[in-house]
RNA sequence: GCGGCUAUAGUUCAGCGGCAGAACGCCUGACUGUGGCUCAGGAUGUCGUGGGUUCGAUCCCCACUAGCCGCCCCA
Protein backbone atom coordinates (compact mmCIF):
# COMPACT_ATOMS: atom_id res chain seq x y z
CA UNK A 1 0.00 0.00 0.00
CA UNK A 2 1.20 3.54 -1.29
CA UNK A 3 2.29 5.43 2.14
CA UNK A 4 -0.40 8.00 3.19
CA UNK A 5 0.99 11.63 2.81
CA UNK A 6 -0.05 14.92 3.78
CA UNK A 7 -2.07 16.14 1.21
CA UNK A 8 -0.96 18.61 -1.75
CA UNK A 9 -0.18 21.96 -0.41
CA UNK A 10 -0.99 20.99 2.97
CA UNK A 11 2.16 20.34 5.86
CA UNK A 12 3.01 19.39 9.19
CA UNK A 13 4.51 21.77 11.62
CA UNK A 14 7.37 19.98 14.02
CA UNK A 15 9.24 20.70 16.81
CA UNK A 16 11.41 22.92 16.59
CA UNK A 17 9.78 25.35 14.10
CA UNK A 18 6.39 24.99 15.85
CA UNK A 19 7.82 26.89 18.98
CA UNK A 20 8.34 29.73 16.56
CA UNK A 21 5.29 30.06 15.51
CA UNK A 22 3.82 29.73 19.22
CA UNK A 23 6.26 32.83 19.64
CA UNK A 24 4.62 34.84 16.63
CA UNK A 25 1.35 34.28 18.29
CA UNK A 26 2.32 35.43 21.43
CA UNK A 27 3.44 38.57 20.19
CA UNK A 28 0.69 39.27 18.21
CA UNK A 29 -1.79 38.64 20.71
CA UNK A 30 0.68 40.96 23.38
CA UNK A 31 0.42 43.67 20.71
CA UNK A 32 -3.43 43.15 19.63
CA UNK A 33 -4.19 43.25 23.68
CA UNK A 34 -2.47 46.84 24.05
CA UNK A 35 -4.38 48.38 21.00
CA UNK A 36 -7.84 46.55 22.75
CA UNK A 37 -8.72 43.91 20.41
CA UNK A 38 -9.91 40.70 21.70
CA UNK A 39 -9.81 37.31 19.95
CA UNK A 40 -12.98 36.01 17.65
CA UNK A 41 -13.32 32.62 16.29
CA UNK A 42 -15.56 31.42 13.73
CA UNK A 43 -15.77 28.27 12.27
CA UNK A 44 -13.52 26.80 9.37
CA UNK A 45 -16.79 26.61 7.40
CA UNK A 46 -19.43 28.56 6.77
CA UNK A 47 -22.43 28.37 4.28
CA UNK A 48 -20.77 29.13 0.73
CA UNK A 49 -23.36 32.14 0.14
CA UNK A 50 -21.39 33.88 2.50
CA UNK A 51 -18.38 34.12 0.66
CA UNK A 52 -19.97 34.17 -3.22
CA UNK A 53 -21.77 37.31 -1.54
CA UNK A 54 -19.39 38.73 0.63
CA UNK A 55 -15.94 38.00 -1.24
CA UNK A 56 -17.61 38.22 -4.54
CA UNK A 57 -18.79 35.86 -7.29
CA UNK A 58 -16.40 36.87 -10.21
CA UNK A 59 -13.26 36.88 -7.99
CA UNK A 60 -10.74 34.42 -8.45
CA UNK A 61 -10.94 32.86 -4.82
CA UNK A 62 -14.44 32.64 -5.28
CA UNK A 63 -14.39 31.38 -9.28
CA UNK A 64 -12.12 28.75 -8.79
CA UNK A 65 -10.36 28.45 -5.42
CA UNK A 66 -12.54 27.20 -2.67
CA UNK A 67 -13.66 23.92 -1.02
CA UNK A 68 -16.86 23.37 -1.41
CA UNK A 69 -19.06 20.43 -1.32
CA UNK A 70 -22.53 19.60 -0.92
CA UNK A 71 -23.65 18.43 3.25
CA UNK A 72 -26.01 15.71 3.29
CA UNK A 73 -29.79 17.25 3.01
CA UNK A 74 -31.57 17.04 6.86
CA UNK A 75 -34.61 15.91 5.42
CA UNK A 76 -35.42 14.35 2.09
CA UNK A 77 -37.28 16.90 0.93
CA UNK A 78 -34.93 19.29 1.48
CA UNK A 79 -31.71 20.75 -0.78
CA UNK A 80 -28.19 19.72 0.64
CA UNK A 81 -26.46 22.65 2.29
CA UNK A 82 -23.53 24.01 0.10
CA UNK A 83 -20.93 24.31 2.68
CA UNK A 84 -17.00 25.61 2.21
CA UNK A 85 -13.77 26.11 3.86
CA UNK A 86 -13.16 29.48 4.44
CA UNK A 87 -10.52 31.08 1.78
CA UNK A 88 -10.38 34.12 4.50
CA UNK A 89 -11.76 35.10 7.95
CA UNK A 90 -13.24 38.71 7.33
CA UNK A 91 -16.45 37.60 5.88
CA UNK A 92 -17.10 35.15 8.90
CA UNK A 93 -16.38 37.92 11.01
CA UNK A 94 -18.88 40.01 9.50
CA UNK A 95 -21.27 37.49 9.02
CA UNK A 96 -20.64 36.87 13.63
CA UNK A 97 -20.88 40.59 13.95
CA UNK A 98 -24.48 40.64 12.14
CA UNK A 99 -25.84 37.17 13.70
CA UNK A 100 -24.85 38.42 17.17
CA UNK A 101 -26.15 41.33 16.29
CA UNK A 102 -22.82 43.07 17.59
CA UNK A 103 -23.74 45.93 15.96
CA UNK A 104 -26.85 46.74 18.62
CA UNK A 105 -24.25 47.16 21.51
CA UNK A 106 -23.46 50.81 19.94
CA UNK A 107 -19.60 50.09 20.43
CA UNK A 108 -16.87 49.81 18.22
CA UNK A 109 -16.37 46.20 17.86
CA UNK A 110 -12.02 45.33 17.56
CA UNK A 111 -11.62 41.90 16.97
CA UNK A 112 -8.48 39.76 16.25
CA UNK A 113 -8.08 35.72 14.87
CA UNK A 114 -6.26 33.73 14.03
CA UNK A 115 -6.78 30.17 12.10
CA UNK A 116 -6.16 28.26 9.02
CA UNK A 117 -7.65 29.11 5.75
CA UNK A 118 -8.06 26.80 2.67
CA UNK A 119 -7.30 28.09 -0.95
CA UNK A 120 -7.17 25.07 -3.91
CA UNK A 121 -4.57 27.27 -5.71
CA UNK A 122 -1.24 25.56 -7.11
CA UNK A 123 1.02 25.31 -4.35
CA UNK A 124 4.68 27.15 -4.01
CA UNK A 125 7.17 28.26 -1.62
CA UNK A 126 4.80 30.47 0.79
CA UNK A 127 1.70 29.78 -0.63
CA UNK A 128 -0.50 26.37 0.63
CA UNK A 129 -3.79 24.75 0.23
CA UNK A 130 -4.05 25.65 3.78
CA UNK A 131 -2.49 28.78 5.16
CA UNK A 132 -2.52 30.39 8.03
CA UNK A 133 -3.75 33.76 8.83
CA UNK A 134 -3.30 36.38 11.75
CA UNK A 135 -5.99 39.21 11.26
CA UNK A 136 -7.64 42.20 13.06
CA UNK A 137 -11.02 43.49 12.05
CA UNK A 138 -12.52 47.47 13.53
CA UNK A 139 -16.05 47.18 12.85
CA UNK A 140 -19.23 48.88 14.42
CA UNK A 141 -21.94 51.40 13.13
CA UNK A 142 -21.26 54.64 11.95
CA UNK A 143 -22.07 56.51 15.01
CA UNK A 144 -19.34 54.29 16.95
CA UNK A 145 -16.68 56.22 14.21
CA UNK A 146 -16.04 53.07 12.66
CA UNK A 147 -15.83 55.25 9.31
CA UNK A 148 -12.97 57.48 11.10
CA UNK A 149 -9.51 57.41 9.41
CA UNK A 150 -8.09 57.16 12.67
CA UNK A 151 -9.57 53.69 12.75
CA UNK A 152 -7.20 53.30 9.49
CA UNK A 153 -4.65 54.64 10.50
CA UNK A 154 -4.66 53.42 14.32
CA UNK A 155 -4.55 49.90 12.16
CA UNK A 156 -1.76 50.50 10.47
CA UNK A 157 0.44 51.77 12.97
CA UNK A 158 -0.24 48.80 14.81
CA UNK A 159 0.56 46.51 12.44
CA UNK A 160 4.13 48.52 12.04
CA UNK A 161 4.35 48.37 15.79
CA UNK A 162 3.44 44.69 15.22
CA UNK A 163 6.14 44.01 12.95
CA UNK A 164 8.60 45.78 14.98
CA UNK A 165 8.31 43.63 17.85
CA UNK A 166 8.79 40.38 15.54
CA UNK A 167 11.94 42.18 14.44
CA UNK A 168 10.89 42.21 10.72
CA UNK A 169 12.63 45.12 8.89
CA UNK A 170 12.46 45.83 5.21
CA UNK A 171 9.25 46.22 4.93
CA UNK A 172 7.73 48.45 2.26
CA UNK A 173 4.14 49.44 3.21
CA UNK A 174 2.11 50.37 -0.23
CA UNK A 175 -1.08 52.65 0.34
CA UNK A 176 -3.69 53.37 -2.05
CA UNK A 177 -7.65 54.24 -1.72
CA UNK A 178 -10.21 52.44 -4.65
CA UNK A 179 -12.93 55.06 -3.12
CA UNK A 180 -16.59 54.29 -2.76
CA UNK A 181 -18.26 51.05 -4.49
CA UNK A 182 -19.93 54.23 -6.97
CA UNK A 183 -16.16 55.53 -7.35
CA UNK A 184 -14.79 52.02 -8.17
CA UNK A 185 -17.89 51.47 -10.66
CA UNK A 186 -17.02 54.68 -12.09
CA UNK A 187 -13.33 54.31 -12.28
CA UNK A 188 -13.54 51.00 -13.60
CA UNK A 189 -15.68 52.31 -16.83
CA UNK A 190 -13.65 55.00 -17.52
CA UNK A 191 -10.30 52.52 -17.22
CA UNK A 192 -12.31 50.24 -19.76
CA UNK A 193 -12.80 53.04 -22.14
CA UNK A 194 -9.38 53.84 -21.89
CA UNK A 195 -7.90 50.90 -22.48
CA UNK A 196 -10.10 49.92 -25.66
CA UNK A 197 -7.45 51.77 -28.23
CA UNK A 198 -4.71 51.13 -26.31
CA UNK A 199 -5.23 47.28 -25.05
CA UNK A 200 -4.31 45.68 -28.37
CA UNK A 201 -0.75 47.21 -28.80
CA UNK A 202 -0.16 45.45 -25.27
CA UNK A 203 0.51 41.94 -23.82
CA UNK A 204 -1.74 39.35 -24.34
CA UNK A 205 -2.81 39.00 -20.79
CA UNK A 206 -3.80 42.43 -20.39
CA UNK A 207 -5.70 42.16 -23.65
CA UNK A 208 -7.57 39.66 -21.59
CA UNK A 209 -7.60 41.72 -18.77
CA UNK A 210 -9.16 44.46 -20.37
CA UNK A 211 -11.80 43.07 -20.98
CA UNK A 212 -12.23 40.59 -17.90
CA UNK A 213 -11.43 42.52 -15.20
CA UNK A 214 -9.67 46.65 -16.31
CA UNK A 215 -7.86 46.89 -12.33
CA UNK A 216 -5.83 43.58 -13.15
CA UNK A 217 -4.25 45.83 -15.89
CA UNK A 218 -3.03 48.27 -13.50
CA UNK A 219 -0.74 45.63 -12.11
CA UNK A 220 1.30 44.00 -15.15
CA UNK A 221 4.67 43.79 -14.91
CA UNK A 222 5.56 43.17 -18.43
CA UNK A 223 8.34 46.11 -19.08
CA UNK A 224 7.02 47.03 -22.45
CA UNK A 225 3.51 48.33 -21.00
CA UNK A 226 4.60 50.48 -18.17
CA UNK A 227 4.34 53.64 -20.67
CA UNK A 228 1.05 52.48 -21.85
CA UNK A 229 -0.37 51.91 -18.13
CA UNK A 230 1.41 55.28 -17.11
CA UNK A 231 -1.20 57.08 -19.19
CA UNK A 232 -4.02 55.21 -18.20
CA UNK A 233 -6.65 57.64 -15.83
CA UNK A 234 -5.68 57.05 -12.21
CA UNK A 235 -8.06 56.00 -9.43
CA UNK A 236 -7.59 58.80 -7.43
CA UNK A 237 -9.10 61.16 -10.22
CA UNK A 238 -11.92 59.39 -10.08
CA UNK A 239 -12.81 59.54 -6.39
CA UNK A 240 -15.42 61.73 -4.67
CA UNK A 241 -14.78 64.76 -2.46
CA UNK A 242 -15.75 62.08 0.97
CA UNK A 243 -12.98 59.62 -0.55
CA UNK A 244 -10.49 62.04 -0.92
CA UNK A 245 -10.92 63.75 2.22
CA UNK A 246 -11.15 60.68 3.65
CA UNK A 247 -7.86 59.15 2.33
CA UNK A 248 -5.99 62.34 2.92
CA UNK A 249 -6.85 62.30 6.82
CA UNK A 250 -5.81 58.76 6.69
CA UNK A 251 -2.12 59.84 5.47
CA UNK A 252 -2.32 62.87 7.58
CA UNK A 253 -2.22 60.79 10.96
CA UNK A 254 0.00 58.51 9.26
CA UNK A 255 2.46 61.12 8.77
CA UNK A 256 1.96 62.35 12.12
CA UNK A 257 2.80 58.93 13.62
CA UNK A 258 5.93 58.57 11.95
CA UNK A 259 4.31 55.23 9.68
CA UNK A 260 6.22 55.16 6.37
CA UNK A 261 4.62 54.41 3.39
CA UNK A 262 4.88 53.98 -0.11
CA UNK A 263 1.43 55.37 -2.13
CA UNK A 264 0.89 53.38 -4.49
CA UNK A 265 -1.97 54.44 -7.30
CA UNK A 266 -1.60 51.22 -9.06
CA UNK A 267 -2.59 49.01 -5.95
CA UNK A 268 -5.70 46.64 -6.80
CA UNK A 269 -6.65 44.01 -4.31
CA UNK A 270 -8.64 41.15 -5.53
CA UNK A 271 -11.54 40.90 -3.15
CA UNK A 272 -14.76 43.19 -4.62
CA UNK A 273 -15.20 44.13 -0.70
CA UNK A 274 -12.93 46.77 -0.07
CA UNK A 275 -13.32 50.07 -0.60
CA UNK A 276 -11.46 53.23 0.46
CA UNK A 277 -7.82 52.54 2.19
CA UNK A 278 -6.60 49.64 1.06
CA UNK A 279 -3.28 48.22 1.77
CA UNK A 280 -0.49 45.91 1.49
CA UNK A 281 3.09 45.02 3.02
CA UNK A 282 5.27 43.74 1.20
CA UNK A 283 8.81 42.26 1.85
CA UNK A 284 11.62 41.33 -1.35
CA UNK A 285 12.49 37.72 -0.18
CA UNK A 286 9.18 36.35 -0.44
CA UNK A 287 9.55 35.61 -4.26
CA UNK A 288 7.05 35.91 -5.93
CA UNK A 289 4.41 35.58 -3.18
CA UNK A 290 5.98 39.21 -2.10
CA UNK A 291 2.83 39.95 0.08
CA UNK A 292 3.41 39.66 3.89
CA UNK A 293 -0.29 40.67 4.64
CA UNK A 294 -2.88 42.83 2.96
CA UNK A 295 -5.89 44.51 3.74
CA UNK A 296 -8.24 47.75 3.57
CA UNK A 297 -11.86 49.10 4.51
CA UNK A 298 -14.77 47.33 4.02
CA UNK A 299 -17.59 50.02 4.13
CA UNK A 300 -20.37 48.14 2.26
CA UNK A 301 -19.56 44.21 3.52
CA UNK A 302 -22.30 44.41 6.06
CA UNK A 303 -25.09 45.17 3.70
CA UNK A 304 -23.48 42.82 1.40
CA UNK A 305 -24.44 39.90 3.02
CA UNK A 306 -27.89 41.02 4.64
CA UNK A 307 -26.57 43.07 7.76
CA UNK A 308 -26.67 46.94 8.79
CA UNK A 309 -24.34 49.16 7.51
CA UNK A 310 -21.29 48.67 9.62
CA UNK A 311 -18.21 49.52 7.91
CA UNK A 312 -14.85 48.09 8.62
CA UNK A 313 -10.85 48.09 8.25
CA UNK A 314 -9.26 44.83 8.52
CA UNK A 315 -6.00 43.06 7.74
CA UNK A 316 -5.16 39.39 7.29
CA UNK A 317 -1.21 38.71 8.05
CA UNK A 318 0.31 36.06 6.09
CA UNK A 319 1.65 33.45 8.98
CA UNK A 320 2.88 30.90 6.57
CA UNK A 321 4.85 34.34 4.89
CA UNK A 322 5.90 36.09 8.10
CA UNK A 323 7.60 32.82 9.43
CA UNK A 324 9.85 32.52 5.79
CA UNK A 325 10.50 35.85 5.94
CA UNK A 326 11.45 35.98 9.85
CA UNK A 327 13.87 32.76 8.99
CA UNK A 328 15.31 34.07 6.29
CA UNK A 329 16.44 37.39 8.78
CA UNK A 330 19.85 36.96 10.65
CA UNK A 331 20.22 34.33 12.76
CA UNK A 332 20.91 36.52 16.00
CA UNK A 333 17.93 38.27 15.12
CA UNK A 334 15.90 34.72 14.93
CA UNK A 335 17.16 34.13 18.51
CA UNK A 336 15.58 36.64 20.02
CA UNK A 337 12.11 35.79 18.92
CA UNK A 338 12.99 31.97 18.62
CA UNK A 339 14.28 31.03 22.41
CA UNK A 340 15.19 26.86 22.75
CA UNK A 341 15.88 26.78 26.16
CA UNK A 342 17.41 23.74 26.99
CA UNK A 343 16.27 21.19 29.90
CA UNK A 344 17.51 22.45 33.15
CA UNK A 345 18.70 18.78 34.10
CA UNK A 346 18.83 15.46 32.57
CA UNK A 347 17.76 12.75 35.56
CA UNK A 348 19.98 9.48 35.17
CA UNK A 349 18.47 6.67 37.34
CA UNK A 350 21.21 3.90 37.27
CA UNK A 351 19.68 1.22 37.45
CA UNK A 352 15.71 -0.34 37.34
CA UNK A 353 15.38 0.22 40.91
CA UNK A 354 15.57 3.70 40.76
CA UNK A 355 13.08 4.51 37.91
CA UNK A 356 10.59 4.50 40.49
CA UNK A 357 12.18 7.76 42.87
CA UNK A 358 13.70 9.04 39.30
CA UNK A 359 10.11 10.10 37.84
CA UNK A 360 9.12 11.38 41.24
CA UNK A 361 12.33 13.01 41.40
CA UNK A 362 11.70 14.76 38.15
CA UNK A 363 7.79 15.29 39.46
CA UNK A 364 9.15 16.97 42.33
CA UNK A 365 11.29 19.21 40.16
CA UNK A 366 8.64 20.11 37.25
CA UNK A 367 6.25 21.26 40.14
CA UNK A 368 9.00 23.49 40.59
CA UNK A 369 8.77 25.39 36.86
CA UNK A 370 11.76 23.59 36.06
CA UNK A 371 12.01 21.47 32.44
CA UNK A 372 13.21 17.97 33.34
CA UNK A 373 14.02 15.18 31.53
CA UNK A 374 14.42 11.67 32.86
CA UNK A 375 16.05 9.05 31.46
CA UNK A 376 16.06 4.98 32.32
CA UNK A 377 17.87 2.86 34.43
CA UNK A 378 18.57 0.37 31.50
CA UNK A 379 20.93 3.27 30.18
CA UNK A 380 24.47 2.61 31.10
CA UNK A 381 26.00 5.85 32.50
CA UNK A 382 28.25 6.57 29.35
CA UNK A 383 25.23 6.78 27.30
CA UNK A 384 23.34 8.87 30.01
CA UNK A 385 25.58 11.82 29.76
CA UNK A 386 25.58 11.47 25.90
CA UNK A 387 21.75 12.04 25.61
CA UNK A 388 22.32 14.58 28.40
CA UNK A 389 24.68 16.46 27.01
CA UNK A 390 22.70 16.91 24.06
CA UNK A 391 19.54 18.02 25.83
CA UNK A 392 19.81 19.51 29.06
CA UNK A 393 22.68 22.29 30.72
CA UNK A 394 23.06 19.51 34.08
CA UNK A 395 23.22 15.84 34.85
CA UNK A 396 21.30 14.27 37.74
CA UNK A 397 22.60 10.87 38.72
CA UNK A 398 20.63 9.34 40.73
CA UNK A 399 22.27 5.76 42.10
CA UNK A 400 21.89 3.48 45.12
CA UNK A 401 23.86 5.63 46.93
CA UNK A 402 22.03 8.91 46.49
CA UNK A 403 18.84 7.33 47.14
CA UNK A 404 19.90 6.59 50.81
CA UNK A 405 21.63 9.40 51.19
CA UNK A 406 19.73 12.11 49.68
CA UNK A 407 22.73 13.83 48.29
CA UNK A 408 22.46 14.07 44.52
CA UNK A 409 25.57 14.11 42.07
CA UNK A 410 24.65 16.75 39.63
CA UNK A 411 27.54 17.68 36.64
CA UNK A 412 27.16 21.37 35.18
CA UNK A 413 27.99 20.56 31.31
CA UNK A 414 28.89 24.60 31.02
CA UNK A 415 31.16 24.73 33.34
CA UNK A 416 32.26 20.88 33.72
CA UNK A 417 32.35 21.31 37.68
CA UNK A 418 30.53 18.15 39.57
CA UNK A 419 29.01 18.46 43.00
CA UNK A 420 27.04 16.82 45.70
CA UNK A 421 23.77 18.57 46.49
CA UNK A 422 21.23 17.30 48.92
CA UNK A 423 18.00 16.39 47.27
CA UNK A 424 16.14 19.65 48.99
CA UNK A 425 18.86 21.98 47.07
CA UNK A 426 18.32 20.39 44.24
CA UNK A 427 15.64 22.69 42.76
CA UNK A 428 17.10 26.10 43.59
CA UNK A 429 20.94 24.77 42.25
CA UNK A 430 19.02 24.41 38.73
CA UNK A 431 17.34 27.07 38.41
CA UNK A 432 20.65 29.17 38.63
CA UNK A 433 22.15 29.65 35.10
CA UNK A 434 24.38 26.92 34.00
CA UNK A 435 27.35 28.73 33.66
CA UNK A 436 27.28 30.02 37.19
CA UNK A 437 29.71 28.28 39.22
CA UNK A 438 27.84 25.70 41.99
CA UNK A 439 28.84 24.51 45.29
C1' G B 1 -5.42 25.88 -14.59
C1' C B 2 -0.55 26.66 -17.93
C1' G B 3 5.03 26.37 -18.58
C1' G B 4 10.11 24.96 -16.65
C1' C B 5 13.38 22.30 -13.09
C1' U B 6 13.71 18.39 -9.53
C1' A B 7 12.78 13.45 -6.70
C1' U B 8 19.03 8.43 -4.30
C1' A B 9 20.49 6.87 3.51
C1' G B 10 17.40 10.20 9.17
C1' U B 11 19.34 15.13 6.68
C1' U B 12 22.12 17.77 2.69
C1' C B 13 23.59 15.94 -1.76
C1' A B 14 27.19 13.20 -5.43
C1' G B 15 26.83 9.08 -8.96
C1' C B 16 26.56 5.31 -13.02
C1' G B 17 23.05 0.98 -18.70
C1' G B 18 26.30 -4.19 -15.01
C1' C B 19 27.01 -5.87 -6.57
C1' A B 20 24.54 1.79 -4.06
C1' G B 21 28.28 6.49 -2.57
C1' A B 22 30.14 11.04 0.55
C1' A B 23 29.42 14.44 4.50
C1' C B 24 26.70 15.28 8.79
C1' G B 25 23.66 12.57 12.06
C1' C B 26 22.91 7.55 14.32
C1' C B 27 24.79 2.83 16.85
C1' U B 28 29.08 0.12 19.14
C1' G B 29 33.98 0.24 21.29
C1' A B 30 38.85 -3.86 27.27
C1' C B 31 30.18 -5.56 30.12
C1' U B 32 32.24 -2.12 36.89
C1' G B 33 29.19 5.15 37.85
C1' U B 34 31.20 10.07 33.50
C1' G B 35 29.50 13.46 28.15
C1' G B 36 31.60 17.36 24.74
C1' C B 37 37.30 16.96 21.29
C1' U B 38 39.93 12.98 18.81
C1' C B 39 40.52 7.64 17.32
C1' A B 40 38.69 2.55 15.67
C1' G B 41 34.61 -0.21 14.01
C1' G B 42 29.19 -0.63 12.28
C1' A B 43 24.18 -0.05 10.08
C1' U B 44 21.91 2.78 6.80
C1' G B 45 18.17 2.48 1.26
C1' U B 46 11.56 -0.69 -2.34
C1' C B 47 17.31 4.98 -5.77
C1' G B 48 9.11 8.96 -5.41
C1' U B 49 4.97 5.37 -7.71
C1' G B 50 3.39 2.49 -11.99
C1' G B 51 4.40 0.98 -16.84
C1' G B 52 7.84 0.49 -21.21
C1' U B 53 12.81 -0.28 -23.90
C1' U B 54 16.95 -3.74 -22.74
C1' C B 55 20.25 -9.97 -21.65
C1' G B 56 20.24 -6.40 -17.58
C1' A B 57 17.27 0.12 -15.62
C1' U B 58 18.52 3.93 -9.79
C1' C B 59 20.39 5.61 -14.82
C1' C B 60 17.00 5.76 -21.20
C1' C B 61 11.40 6.57 -22.59
C1' C B 62 6.11 7.38 -21.02
C1' A B 63 2.41 8.29 -17.34
C1' C B 64 1.27 9.57 -12.43
C1' U B 65 2.36 11.83 -7.70
C1' A B 66 4.92 15.45 -4.88
C1' G B 67 8.28 19.68 -4.17
C1' C B 68 10.57 24.09 -6.10
C1' C B 69 10.58 28.29 -9.80
C1' G B 70 7.72 31.32 -13.21
C1' C B 71 2.53 32.75 -15.00
C1' C B 72 -2.38 33.67 -12.99
C1' C B 73 -3.78 35.39 -8.34
C1' C B 74 -3.09 36.22 -3.44
C1' A B 75 -1.62 35.91 2.62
Amino acid sequence: MATLKAVRGTRDLLPPETALWNRIEAIARSVFARYNFGEIRTPVFEDTSLFARGVGEETDIVSKEMYTWEDRARAQSEKPQSLTLRPENTAGVVRAYIEHKLGETGQLQKLYYIGPQFRRERPQKGRYRQFWQIGAEVIGPPSAGSESPLRDAEVLEMLAKLLKELRISGWTLELNSVGSAADRARYNEVLRAALEPVAPKMCADCQRRAVTNPLRVLDCKVPEDQPIIETLPKIADCLDEDSKKHFAAVTAALDAAGVPYHLNPRLVRGLDYYTRTTFEFTHGGLGAQNALLGGGRYDGLSESIGGPKAPGIGFAIGLDRLVLTLQAQDQTVLDTIYVDTPCAAYIAPLGEAQNASALALASDLRKRELRVEVGDGTFRLKKSFEIANKLASRIVILGEDEEKSGILTVKNFVTGVQSKVPREELAAVLKKPAAELEG
